[in-house]
DNA sequence: ATTCGTTCCTAGAACGTTCCAGCGAGTTAT
DNA sequence: ATAACTCGCTGGAACGTTCTAGGAACGAAT
């Protein structure tokens, strides 16, 4: 099946009469060949299914035009990013070399084979490398990380606002006429769970519902979203109208714990979620939800490792990036 | 930040006193080296940050112990996969080379790239190439599909045995008691949907259920599974007890209309769904279904990509894997 | 004393590409 | 007519490795 050996320049350039390096012009479509020439070399590599070899492409040009990406495989919504990271990519005329991370291969040993590759950028989804991990890497390569808030003199961040996201989600919520509207808490020791709270609080007082705040306490999980409805529903005094939550998950576990209640949902209680994962999308659960603009975060992400490469002086290290709301079918008007 | 230039060989070698040669023996940890030298190299090396090469590496050797990945970023099933690869290929020494593919980049430019590569072998799981594709990357690399049951006489081809998944839900629902169980189909012109169906009809033969064999028309989306069953409720005669379904999306749907009409799961109707998705395994949906073994499917991709590249003679093309049955929540013993 | 093996090491040639310098033959400017 | 340039092309060096062949040193066997 295989044939003995791929075919090299050389080849190419004996089969039609010239030297490598003039195949080499061809192949790169740079000028220094007349276009006869240049068709005759285009058929002959044709024919002989020449295929330039990357690695020695790179070993020799010292530059390899390559960004290295590392990301977790067993997320959906990563995989959007790296949708969008192709997509920029192409454009800066870049290519892409990927490096997943699952539950048996941590982000050192991707990063590695990142380096290896001789990656002249990376951008890293990352959750768990620390800074002294940054301060190694980013010694050896420029790094972006994208869309988590890392703290680090030494890496670019592009990351969502995630502060922002909540303001929509209050705003399009009073909008449509309500008021006692609570926010459910992504649990203690988190960072962007403290973040999101303090926004929700912030976008409340803007509308001069202070004394409407009412945060309860909750978490990342579809339980956690569950068991924050029942004790809701198990308070005495006036129920909210809508709820904000810290994510989609803990949306969905909200909803069904509403509705399994007799409550439904948009009509008795209205609900937005953030992160807009797929699920949210689905049929039975269609989620108004705080969407992250993964389009503009990867182009920036990408141009940013661009500009690295290149030594284009950044100004501000970390770009935010306002998100967008998806109004889907879990908001409404309140009754009455 | 970046400093100057990475270190090669000739650096640590210079520093450490010895030959390139030397320092690629000890790199490498082949014999040829004494114990004394060889911590020395590794102390400059470490001291200077020394990483390998990999395309110089590979473009001298020749072979570059490099396995091709094309997978879809959008679909989380394939996230599964990879991971299996990953730990697969770790065990025989391999490294993975990952090329997705989105709605942007197809599976041609996808392969192009792994091919630029140089792969040894290629693991592809395709939607979209045809047999003319496959003769011509085959042609050039060993080429085995993952997943997915192709016909071509230069593949091999590692898929899941969707008819023996058919049959253990049968089995299982007619072992919990059930007699009535119905097969919502996963739609016409679509080779794997036909394949679950016919195994339904034997699977429901074997226990001498022929008379009660039910086929609704249905599809591979939870809209598909809400408009079936809603046509099953307003068909008249007995309903039946239970039901298999084409995949876990369609029977989400389908779990969600019968609740809506007033049905509860498991207690008046059973479903079993197809593929483990993760979001079978969601708290509100905890979803009875067929799961694919990817660590073997993936274990036996990477083998036989290697086989492949060793060229060691391979009796059978294509290999088909039993998947196992996921007992969740969505099936009970029927009442009464 | 010579031969033989081992062990540890090195020189130098590859691998397939790109880059640099340069060359002949036209064309244009002086 | 000569100089200067452009165009199309080529030879050869380089990129960072690995591989092959072999050399120096040393102990053991003859």
């Amino acid at each position: 099946m295989t044939s003995g050996r791929r075919p090299t320049l050389a080849d190419v350039a004996a089969d039609a009469g010239v030297s490598t390096a003039l195949v080499s012009i061809v192949m790169r479509d740079v000028p220094g060949a007349s276009a006869e020439t240049r068709a005759r070399v285009l058929e002959v590599a044709q024919r002989l299914g020449y295929q330039p070899d990357q690695r020695a492409r790179l070993l020799r040009s010292g530059h390899s035009r390559l960004i290295g990406v590392m990301f977790d495989v067993g997320n959906l919504f990563f995989g959007k990013l790296v949708t969008g990271l192709y997509a920029a990519a192409e454009q800066i005329d870049y290519q892409l070399t990927l490096s997943g991370t699952t539950p048996a291969r941590d982000e050192r040993t991707a990063v590695r084979t990142l380096l290896q590759d001789r990656c002249e950028a990376l951008v890293l989804m990352t959750a768990t490398l620390t800074p002294a991990d940054f301060a190694e890497i980013s010694a050896q390569v420029p790094v972006v990380v994208l869309g988590r808030a890392v703290r680090h003199r030494a890496v670019d961040v592009i990351r969502n606002d995630d502060a922002a996201g909540l303001h929509k989600a209050v705003d399009h919520l009073v909008e449509l006429g309500h008021r006692r509207i609570a926010h459910l808490d992504g649990g203690a020791r988190n960072s962007v769970s403290s973040e999101r709270r303090r926004a929700y609080a912030t976008a409340m007082g803007r509308h001069g519902l202070t004394d409407r705040i009412q945060v309860l306490a909750g978490g990342a999980t579809e339980a956690d979203g569950v068991r924050a409805v029942r004790r809701l529903l198990a308070a005495p005094g006036p129920r909210p109208t809508a709820i904000t939550l810290y994510n989609d998950q803990s949306a969905i576990g909200a909803i069904s714990a509403l509705r399994l209640a007799g409550l439904s949902v948009p009509e008795d209680i209205s609900v937005v979620g953030f992160d807009d994962e797929p699920a949210a999308s689905l049929d039975h659960i269609d989620l108004t939800t705080v969407g992250q603009d993964t389009a503009t975060l990867t182009r920036l992400a990408a141009t940013r490792a661009q500009d690295r490469i290149q030594g284009v002086p950044v100004r501000q290290r970390e770009v935010i990036i306002p998100p967008g709301l998806v109004v889907r079918g879990t908001t409404a008007r309140p009754a009455g």
